[in-house]
This record gives structure tokens, sequence and C-alpha cells, in this order.
DNA sequence: CCATTAAATGTTATGTTATAACATAACTTA
DNA sequence: TAAGTTATGTTATAACATAACATTTAATGG
């Protein structure tokens, strides 16, 4: 089993505990985002969609099933960038309370880390002390440069 | 001398320590930010710019405007609604080295928060073990309700 | 003070990202 | 199998942002 299908696996049964539906459509764009080397514009999506599956779709097509796909974790959005990415950690079952992305501003990879568990309590704090309420796990996208471009 | 007035002076001289120009046109965009309740997107300052400045004012002249503002720490730009707003700690003078804005999805309110110090440098910390340089200070941006909209 | 350079602004056009609105199809459940 | 709900198809357009080049204004050095 690829790592791919390990993920998509993952994501299905993460779908049915969740009582939502996996279409096809939805697995397609998993799929695109899945044999991805880093981030990409919904656009970029929609283009390889309309390659690899149907060459008539419209814009609509991928922003739903991109937002089903973040809605359900499976997948983020970089809103410092506008680009999508699937979620590193499906299979892997710490929880997501906090993530980091390490954007490179040289080479556009991405690297998600998860917070330390001591600096989102302390988030958290400093939030629910203002009376805030949220729901979400707080994402931060950092930009600089990563470890490889350092080097040259 | 008035809140706005303050900050504006607080503004100016942040531009001469920095030896960049605080020119009539971003004087009058930071203004605009100022006198607004909450986060705006660009072409709603456009728009009251035209009004209040310049009736036949382009995107780009809010556009360079807000880019030299953030540039320079006197604005924040919420990449995840497209808005921006002054910064709320200009005349203070702690360091603005983390940042927390709570977003409120039912009123639109936004609170301008310090990260606490050891989060911050948690963050740091893990940034930098895995190689990774960064001279921005992080933003992270937090939805959710405010302690206002939670009680009705 | 004037020439030169650099920085900022004016202006036109266009690129990019995202969603509204409504029609149709496919699933779900009783 | 009818009724309700969820997902998809399709057209159009809204919202956000920048490229490119002309012009003006400010800063700098002789």
């Amino acid at each position: 089993m690829s790592r791919t299908d390990r993920i998509l696996a993952s994501a299905e049964q993460h779908c049915r505990e969740q009582g939502v539906r996996m279409t096809p459509q939805r697995r397609q764009v998993m799929m695109l985002l899945l044999t991805q080397s880093g981030p990409q514009s919904a656009y970029q999506l929609l283009d390889q969609f309309k390659t690899q599956y149907q060459s008539n779709a419209q814009p609509p097509t991928i922003y739903r099933a991109l937002d089903f796909l973040v809605q359900q974790g499976l997948a983020h959005r970089l809103s410092s960038t506008n680009q999508y990415l699937a979620c590193d950690h499906i299979t892997c079952h710490h929880g997501h309370q906090g993530t980091v992305f390490l954007l490179c501003d040289d080479c556009g990879a991405v690297q998600e880390t998860p917070m330390a568990g001591s600096a989102i309590s302390e988030l958290q704090q400093s939030i629910n002390s203002l009376g805030f309420v949220t729901q979400q796990n707080p994402l931060l996208e950092v930009h600089g440069r990563c470890a490889n471009c350092n080097v040259h």
C-alpha cells in the first residue's frame, strides 16, 4: 500500500466516523493535493483536475471540494499565500490542537509542525481570559528561509 | 491632543527614526485606518479615500500606502479576511515580537493582544531547531466569538 | 543652484482569487 | 417511491491585487 493510499484510507475512515461523505470528486482533489510536492493555488489544482479528471470543470468544483477537506481537517488553507495543501498528520493520531507552517519564501517549500503543547495552552489561556471563545485550532504561518535554502 | 493625533505623532517619529518618509498620502491612509472602528478591506479604504481625499484615486494608491504601513509595523494585514487595521500598539513601546488577533466572526470586531513571551520563545525554539530562519514577527489570527457577542 | 539619481505617485490595464445564484442530479430516509 | 437533503453543474460576476510604464517630487552631490 502506497503512502497516498494509506493517507486516503485514513481520510475515508475519518469521514465515516464523522458521518460525512468522501465523494469521488472530493477524493480526486485530495489525491491531487497528496501527489503534489508543495502547496498549490486553487486554480493550479483546477488545471490539474481538468487535465486528470474532468476537462470542463469550473472553479466552484474545486473550491467546494477544498472547503470540505479543510473543514474536515484533511487539508489546510494557507491564507497568507492563498494556497492549499494536504494535512501532513492525517495518519498519525496526535491531536491537531495547534499547527505551525514554516513557509520558505525562497523555494516555496512548506513544513508543517505541531505547536508545543505549553505554547498552545498559554495561547488558549490568554484568549480565554479575554472572554473570547474559539472552536478552531490555531494555524500559524511563519515566513522565512528553510534549512536547505539557508545553506545555499 | 486627540488619540489619533498622538498615534500619528508616534508613527511619524517612528518613520524619522527609520529614515523613511511619511508622505501626505500615507498619512491619509493611516488616518483612515485610525478613524475606523474595525478592520477594513483595501477597497473599502479606497472608497473612503476617494470620498475624503481624492475622488479619482486608483487601487495601487491604497495598496502602496498599505504595503508601506504594514512594512513599518504601523498597520497589520489580516490575511484570513483580506483586511487591514492600524496597529494598536504604536504608542506603547513593548516590542512587537508576536501578536494574536482575535477575530469575532459574529460582529467583525478584532482584538489585538501581545503573545506571551514564553509562548513566543517556545515557538522560536521549535522553528530554529528545524533550521528555519525568520525575520518576521509571527501574527496569529484566531477566529471565534468575542466576549460581548457571547453574552447575547 | 542645478544636474543626477532615487523615491513616490498617477494611470491604464489586467491578473488572480473566490463566490452568488440557480438548475440538475444523486443520495438518504421513512 | 416520494420527500427531503446533500452534492454537483453551469453561468456569471464579485472581490482582491499587481504589472507596467509615465510623470512628478524629493534627496544628493558637485
